[in-house]
RNA sequence: UGGGGUGUAGCCAAGCGGUAAGGCAGGGGACUUUGGAUCCCCGAUUCGGAGGUUCGAAUCCUCCCACCCCAGCCA
């Protein structure tokens, strides 16, 4: 390996140290998620992480199961996480990793430690072994059972193995020290009796491995070079290198970076399980989660989440990324991709006095003005159409463009019309604005170049669509979800108003779009097609807003 | 008071002994058939603090401070 890389991150900076150094010849990682729960953008970190630093190097990455814990794994989590995986957009060859697949050899290696006087069944409780750890200032106790012979170690693992005890009864520990500063040293337990039946190797073991014990053993096992985790197991990577030393078997790296936080976000598989099976949202593919299948569901692309987790960086430093950042590569993702349409969200009629009664115009509309090649599309024009509410005013404060009488505005694609007066209902309330167009403008030109500073979008009210909108905002309203008042727990920091659903006028083009199209709604943000819409029912959830620097202005004033 | 880590702008983050990149957020302006997009311009005399080494320190040394993780037969 002689192309010379440059590292962009510290990981990779050990990477081409190792391969300098010659520790390694090639490189290869692993995304080891537990089959436990859904994947969130937590885990996309580690996932673009992972799959990125292999293929820079020209290697591979795999995707395995680490499914050492039958009593909180199943195959159903198994498959939505090779989905999630998969529609980021990576590759894994076909071929999934499974820590079960190893647990054979790992049963003979543990007998191979035990030969060795390196491990022990020990027959203390749960809570003598607790007892016995000693605490962070002082030793711990050695276990009564540590001096057993290798023959009874090797016989008493045998009939763990075969379902001779009981659970909890007793379990494999390694030998290593019980007075060690790192606890994770304090002979760690190796195996556990676990009686229920495993997603995969069903009722073939009765002894599990724990995760010291089995994650190096995985990666070795698969020739992994360079094993990346987060932060917390940074204390364990000595125990880590001590099985792998002692076994004298091929011996990854492992290297700790920090995990992903986002301001307004809760990120841990027990709270948002807590969101789901409570109710606070729809599933655990409700777009206001920050799952992968909620930010999918939501509108998020797969681009937009590869950009952010590359933006922010891979360091050992905890932090807390802006959620602003997120939705800013959302935005920049979907400025190029999405096609353009036009909806109103809150409708009050607009009658163009002199336009004929009866004509209908299929006025050119432009796809997306960032790329040509999504051409151009009809959309039908005639006397009445449906503009948004917060496009006219009565009385409005200065720098105002939109509608007001007398005032002349552009309807995009359209025409410029001049508002001409409005009527109100017995409320007050505005029903309709009149206004008269420039015949003479089509397309939204004038030949005398004379300016017209306000745009705004409509919808043909006598040829519309009606559909709904989900609007969508952050789940909670505090940056750290977690600060809350005393006898309170996160749940009372969420955001009432997370979901607003709207019902709006759209343009005809809709009814061709597709389940989790992302679109521009103009002047309103970017929404997607929600998967529960129908034929007769279209449903769009609100991604991310548009840049509004008006709300600004309007604030100064 | 044990062990393992981290501290550079409001938030991320480069920097690796030669005089503080970049992005987000924020502010100002230009332009615009989306008040979108785009384009300019504005931020740290200082890198957790204090000493020291050096011609020169965010970078090296010493001490101190703050914060995070660890006492599951979870991962």
């Amino acid at each position: 390996m002689d192309k010379s890389f440059e590292a962009s991150n510290f990981i990779e900076e050990i990477i081409i140290k190792d391969l300098q150094d010659g520790r390694f010849n090639y490189v290869q990682t692993r995304f080891p998620p537990e089959p436990n729960g859904y994947l969130h953008i937590g885990h996309a970190k580690a996932i673009v992480i992972n799959f990125e630093i292999a293929k820079k190097f020209g290697g591979k990455c795999n995707l395995r199961f680490d499914d050492t814990n039958p009593t909180k794994e199943n195959i159903d989590y198994i498959n939505a996480i090779i989905d999630d995986v998969k529609w980021l957009g990576y590759d894994f060859g076909d071929k999934v990793y499974y820590a079960s697949d190893y647990f054979d050899e790992m049963y003979e290696l543990a007998k191979k430690l035990i030969e060795k006087g390196k491990a022990y069944v020990c027959n203390q409780s749960t809570e003598e072994i607790r007892r016995n750890r000693g605490t962070l200032t002082q030793p711990g106790i050695d276990s009564p059972y540590r001096n057993r012979s290798i023959e009874e170690n090797l016989d008493l693992f045998e009939k763990m193995k075969n379902g001779e005890f009981k659970e909890g009864e007793c379990v494999l520990r390694a030998k290593i020290d019980m007075s060690h500063p790192n606890l994770n040293m304090r002979d760690p337990v190796m195996y556990r009796i676990i009686k229920t039946p495993h997603h995969r190797t069903k009722g073939k073991w009765c002894i599990y491995p724990t995760y010291d014990w089995a994650h190096g053993l995985e990666d070795s096992i698969e020739k992994v070079t360079h094993s990346l985790c987060t932060l917390e197991f940074e204390d364990h990577r000595i125990l880590y290198d001590w099985f792998l030393d002692e076994l004298g078997v091929f011996h990854p790296r492992q290297i700790e970076f920090a995990r992903l936080n986002l301001t307004y976000t809760v990120l841990s598989k027990r709270k948002l399980l807590h969101l789901v099976e409570n109710g606070y949202v729809n599933g655990w593919d409700d777009p206001r989660m920050p799952t992968i299948k909620g930010l999918k569901r939501r509108g998020f692309t797969r681009d937009s989440i590869v950009d952010f987790i590359k933006t922010i960086g891979v360091t050992k430093s905890n932090s807390i990324v802006d959620y602003a950042l997120l939705e800013h590569c959302a935005r920049q993702d979907l400025n190029k991709k999405a096609k353009r349409a036009m909806v109103v969200q809150d409708p009050i009629k607009l009658i163009i006095e002199n336009y004929p009664d009866d004509k209908v115009e299929y006025l050119e509309a432009v796809n997306n003005p960032e790329d040509e090649s999504y051409g151009k599309r009809l959309v039908s024009f005639s006397k009445e159409l449906f503009i948004e509410r917060n496009d006219f005013a009565i009385d409005p404060p200065k720098g105002f463009y939109r509608l007001k009488v007398g005032q002349e505005v552009r309807l995009v694609f359209a025409y410029y019309v001049v508002c001409t007066g409005y009527e109100t209902d017995e409320n007050g309330n505005v029903v309709t604005v009149r206004c008269t167009y420039d015949p003479n403008s089509k397309g939204g030109w004038s030949l005398d170049a004379r300016k017209v500073k306000g745009t705004i979008h409509w919808v043909n009210a006598k040829d519309y669509l009606d559909i709904e909108l989900r609007i969508y905002d952050k789940l909670f309203l505090k940056e750290n979800p977690e600060e809350t008042e005393e006898e309170k727990d996160f749940t009372s920091n969420l955001n009432p108003n997370s979901l607003v659903i709207k019902f709006a006028k759209a343009e005809k083009s809709l009814l061709e779009a597709k389940d989790f199209e992302n679109f521009q709604f103009l002047r309103l943000g970017y929404f997607c097609k929600d998967p529960d819409s129908t034929k007769n029912h279209l449903i769009f959830n609100k991604t991310v807003d548009l840049k509004d620097s008006y709300s600004k202005i309007l604030k100064k004033s």
